[in-house]
DNA sequence: TAGATTGTTAATCGATTAACAATC
DNA sequence: TAGATTGTTAATCGATTAACAATC
């Protein structure tokens, strides 16, 4: 074990090993090398077991990597052994949506408390919780113990919310509206902005379209 | 204008540029320097310009970027100056979300249909459209010249859909549900699955957290 | 003109992959 | 033991940043 710095990139392949694992897990398997892995996600096997070393000596030599062993252990270095409580600003669709994915979720994050702006959104069910007024915010948060925060609320609203969040002491915010976030350093921002990821994907169209009219780029 | 291979990291940033782009448009500002962009986004200001560069030339030596050409230009790059269209499978409240936030997108992306394979959500309206059953996918990607797919279905329903997808002619997906999906090489994979962002966000929390039951008020 | 800012080449930095000794 | 596979170092590859001539 090497405690260098960690980077972004290997975080993000951190959640998709677990993943794999995961079913891995439910179809008992024992035991999985780096070379099946890597052919499930392709990825060089090189890298996951150098992204796997970062953080320890998961493996046997000759045999490969145990399953529910390699789980726990992932598990503890995302600190989804622990719960983590999580709170969403925005009842909408989109909220509504991501408190229904949470309740089937077998990761230890839970939202535990959902509030909105809106009168007529407040007090309704979602679940088993209901829609709070945002003022209660600030002591739902420190009360729960609440480390995250879920933005999913119209843009123009986003950077009012955010900075909520940060007040009442959340540590990391994961953002779905189309908005460039500006909160102190020290606050962890994901965007899970789909219209971006829209976007780029549109990038990689290759189909000829015959809608295209003009085509008059000479140089 | 050169036509080196562009990396995906320059095309993630494409979307990121457009964003900021379109607010200055807003505010109704003409002109804007990489130095400008650079410090709104967070990025290096020769990245902007090397990024903006493989696509041409479209800045002006000395003043900087036309804010509306510029949009024009990105706005070309991701095919999104013509309308692409886009079919959903999954019509729940993930579904719903997506179809709502596309009401008020300027983007030219529209989602103009969508699918569920429950007899219950068939025929079900959702804004301007209403639910087919799946049998009709193949005829109306067709006939609507539809290029990406949308799947908001549980993960255990997911490859089924992108088969069905990939065999109705799409040329993209946009996957939200917690599966790897397998497809031909020339079908291009996007992943919007919010809990890994979710998870990778969790290694980042920093605070110490006192749950460990017995932790008496020391110190 | 003087100041500003692009487009681009060269330098740096970091991430991925190959290779292999260690060892199960 | 022989075969397999890890953990890790070294080599490669690619992306970011610095620097600057061109020029508005």
């Amino acid at each position: 074990m090497k405690q260098a710095k960690i980077s972004e990139a290997v975080v993000r392949r951190l959640p998709i090993y677990l993943q794999v694992l995961n079913e891995l897990d439910v179809r008992e398997v024992q035991t999985v090398s780096s070379q099946e892995l890597g052919v499930k996600l392709d990825l060089n096997p090189a890298q996951i077991r150098k992204d796997l070393a970062y953080f320890g000596d998961f493996g046997r030599k000759g045999v490969g990597y145990n399953v529910t062993y390699l789980i726990e252990k992932i598990r503890q270095i995302l600190k989804v052994d622990q719960t983590i409580k999580v709170a969403l600003v925005g009842a909408g669709n989109l909220g509504h949506a991501l408190c229904n994915y949470n309740k089937y979720s077998k990761d230890n994050m839970q939202i535990t408390a959902v509030f909105d702006a809106h009168p007529d959104k407040i007090g309704t069910p979602i679940n088993n919780l209901v829609v709070l007024p945002m003022h209660e915010l600030p002591r739902v948060v420190a009360e729960q113990n609440i480390r995250i925060g879920i933005i999913t609320v119209p843009s123009h609203e986003a950077q009012n919310v955010a900075n909520q969040f940060v007040e009442a002491g959340v540590e990391g915010i994961l953002n779905f509206a189309p908005a460039i976030l500006r909160t102190p350093d020290s606050i962890r921002i994901h965007n899970a902005d789909f219209t971006k990821e829209l976007l780029s994907l549109a990038y990689y169209l290759v189909r000829e379209r015959e809608d295209e009219q003009d085509e008059s780029d000479l140089d």
